[in-house]
DNA sequence: CGCTAAAATTAGCTGAGGCTAATTTTCTCG
DNA sequence: CGAGAAAATTAGCCTCAGCTAATTTTAGCG
């Protein structure tokens, strides 16, 4: 009963989430959003349902539950949040923002979350305008004038442990 | 043919490269390391083999090749940059933090990550010491905030985390 | 040297999540 | 109404990546 949905399961609530705005949402429609093929979405569907998150019976179309709206919600928000640091604060072109984004929503905890919320709004306040344009000069300047420093600096031994549990 | 490496293999590799700093890397170290049991690093083991970025002959210590240091060094790469956001602009506890990398260093693409080094590096010039102090009165202001506010919001949830084991 | 303990490997299970092919149900339209 | 198309499901295969249990190899020591 542990409801922590995976990378994959939150894709699909999302999406389910964005289609349940214009009416209600088929199988189809889920498999297209998401870029898979109809069983994916019927075995996904299942286990989401197994979660409480959405409502679903055989052959008709699947309801997101207040608990399923709660939980995409919340994956919505990393999204939010992440477009405004690629878009708005790293200047990224919107389209492909979004194919990064799609990576790195469901790796984002909510610690980094909120604060980067806090950065984003920062950066994007009339007061660090400054700061901002200076930003993006210096990410216009790279762009172009990329492949320069042959930085091969891998002194520091940051190791990676899983949380384990 | 395709080196594109799992999130699990860039892991494993990883920890082989810093491993590899103190001597012969024995499969137990890389186990402990990652936080596995011994089988799951030989299978890995053989596939980072085959794709020519490690070598390694059975019950011997495993040697990582320069095309394996080359690609473990661009993890490390981007795990530094986001140590830097998370740690020195976010202001995030180290321990926490390195958490938190190690699922995003995973998922983050070269654009971003070439732009979030500019991020961290114009936040980080002496220059940004004012925008950087108001950034960090703002995330003190607001975790003092988020304590007091009801649990039940997406802040600590984790609720996209594959519990394992 | 030979025996045991540690290290490593193999075999085989689990679950997630993709796929195709085959089947079943539902819908639509003449 | 009923036939064919469309939608959905089931069955079954695949890879990845963790695990345990059993086995094999290596290494250390009396």
């Amino acid at each position: 009963m542990a409801q922590t949905l995976t990378p994959s399961q939150e894709n699909y609530l999302e999406h389910i989430l964005q289609l349940s705005r214009k009416g209600p949402v088929r199988v189809r429609e889920i498999a297209e959003a998401a870029g898979v093929k109809l069983p994916s979405v019927t075995r996904a569907v299942g286990k989401l349902a197994a979660h409480g998150f959405v409502r679903h019976q055989a052959y008709s179309s699947v309801e997101i539950t207040p608990e399923g709206v709660k939980a995409a919600q919340a994956v919505v928000r990393r999204d939010d949040c992440l477009m405004g640091l690629l878009v708005d604060v790293l200047d990224m072109d919107e389209e492909i923002a979004k194919t990064e984004v799609c990576r790195l929503e469901h790796a984002l905890g909510g610690e980094v979350l909120a604060r980067l919320e806090i950065l984003v709004s920062q950066s994007l306040d009339p007061r660090s305008q400054p700061w901002l344009k200076k930003l993006q000069t210096q990410l216009r300047k790279n762009s172009c004038r990329r492949r320069r420093t042959r930085g091969a600096e891998v002194g520091s031994a940051r190791l990676h442990v899983r949380p384990k549990a």
